[in-house]
DNA sequence: GTGAAAGCGCTAACAT
DNA sequence: ATGTTAGCGCTTTCAC
């Protein structure tokens, strides 16, 4: 245990009050009391208890963020940002993973909360009318970065679904014919819905269906071994990839077989990653702004914080990032 | 602010104590009384707070860990991992940036002190008397992520030396006899020597030595610029990269010249990123195996907040991961 | 200019 | 089997 203020006043023989008079800088005090004060505050290497004064205010200046996990670069992107963005304006950032269990999604929620953070960013994988009525119960301000999940509340996201729009458009107008959807996420263990992935889904569907071309839906989790048994058609097919792992292993796998990139087959991948920007051929992608998003989440929730403002609905833009792969 | 147990006392007619033995589970209690103040409990959400708890045990079960940054991959593997460890053993983990600014790193530990956080893991980027000084003077244990840095207290991780060296003994086997150490990061922003990259170079110039090969160092911050201009000896050199992102940019840079791997020149990395395993050529690196030092590092932690142990000093194996890019 | 007192929600030692 | 009391370290109101 630190230095307490009850100490400080002992030694310096004064109050609590004046103590916290000299610490705080505020409040009628005299120039010598004060300095003698914190002088020996310094001494002691006085640490304020964030916890006591936690208790007392109700406040914290912390903000939570629960993700699934830190595996690809999609959620440290977006959790740095966060953090730059809320440092920035005074509050730490509670960084929490829950490795893709619903239950300790809800557990870390709850800790939050019994921890005092003054604000939660989330995106949550439990879903449901339960789920939403103890979002909607929470005692602070909460943002959902996605834009499907809990849809009424305030949230910032893309566009999902204009963006496997957008994506497969491109695909199309690059003369692709024969158009895969890549995504083994669709569904979560619990078979429940992954909606980001859906809407994706959706997009790619009626951009196909507009342009009145071929399409198939790789949802297994072998979604490789079936792309490579897929190229026997000698079709000239595209792949469009939700998630840009996904597009990695495809590649190797068709490489692996002797298929060449343009040559054999067109590839694309949602999410556009430092680590592929030096592959050859560079993957065609849709850039979905992970720093923008946890920057405006950021922004967004401190806002809530400050005042007691109501939902508000944040798009970030998405951006087809041209490639070598189609 | 939520239902509290002073209410559920007042609601359920009886005293606090009354209420805390029902809700804990323990102490003398008569069957009646307990589940009508665990069913009120539950239908009032009771939920502890967990700060005024921590205020009065002085424990907070949440363990700290700050990290540089998420932007590779290496320490968002590890931070999974502690996360993992730590929760299976009932802790929760507090994760913190501090953006490569050392005044932050300083404050994020006091903040952690201030919130009770019951033990904290650590990469520091802060060196010098002063700083040991505050690290010895935690009132809470700690774990240092690096073997070199505070040389004396617990810590985990690779020997750095040890792994520059076999990684250099490799690629001599490889046939390689130029050999170019690539390193912008030698040295942080404050001129402070960065110590495991400092070993790695010291295990790369005691195996050249031994060997009597030629060497050379590229520590600028245009080192791929400088690969580029190298690579008109026309001698077939080797580079060992002090980080994956670096040996990404080199090849990137060579490629656009028309330099091909194996046949222009060699390659090899630390740090083995599931983003560069479909790369191809197979980039040969030294695996540093991050979830293993976050698992051990969690452990050391927990085990020396349970009992008042001293140091201990983990030695994380490395090991040398084939590739074709030699 | 300084201090006393109450209280945040919880725990634990000590009654009854 | 249940209640009383004191206290964790801090903040805030009110009094001197």
């Amino acid at each position: 245990m630190g230095t307490t203020i009850n100490e400080l006043a002992k030694i310096c023989g004064v109050s609590r009050t004046t103590v916290i008079r000299a610490l705080h800088g505020e409040g009628r005090i005299s120039d010598e009391t004060k300095s003698l004060i914190l002088q020996k505050a310094k001494e002691l290497h006085y640490q304020p208890n964030l916890v006591a004064r936690s208790l007392v205010s109700g406040k914290s200046m912390i903000l939570g963020i629960v993700v699934p996990d830190l595996h690809n670069q999609y959620f440290p992107k977006i959790v740095d940002s966060v953090a730059k963005t809320v440092n920035a304006e005074g509050y730490l950032l509670n960084i929490m993973v829950h490795e893709d269990d619903k239950e300790n999604e809800k557990r870390i929620i709850r800790d939050f909360i019994g921890h005092n953070v003054d604000g939660i960013i989330i995106n949550p994988i439990n879903k449901g009318a339960d789920f939403e009525k103890m979002m909607d119960n929470l005692p602070v301000p909460h943002v959902v970065m996605s834009l499907d999940d809990l849809a009424d509340g305030p949230c910032v996201g893309i566009d999902e679904t204009a963006a496997g729009e957008a994506a497969t458009e491109y695909m199309i107008s690059k003369g692709y014919r024969n158009l895969l959807f890549v995504a083994p996420s669709l569904y979560d263990r619990d078979h429940q819905l992954n909606i980001g992935h859906h809407c994706r889904l959706e997009g790619f569907e009626r951009a196909a269906g507009k342009a009145g071309v071929e399409y198939e839906i790789l949802s297994v989790q072998e979604y490789a071994q079936q792309a490579v048994k897929r190229m026997k058609k000698k079709d000239h097919p595209a792949f469009l990839c939700s998630g840009a792992m996904f597009a990695s292993e495809v590649m190797a796998a068709l490489r692996d077989k002797g298929y060449k990139p343009v040559q054999d087959y067109g590839i694309m991948s949602f999410d556009q990653l430092d680590y592929y920007k030096n592959w050859s051929p560079r993957l065609a992608a849709v850039d979905n702004h992970p720093e923008q998003i946890g920057e405006e989440a950021g922004k967004l929730l401190v806002k809530m914080c400050r005042s007691e403002d109501t939902a508000e609905r944040v798009v970030v833009p998405f951006q087809i990032v041209e490639g070598e792969s189609l």
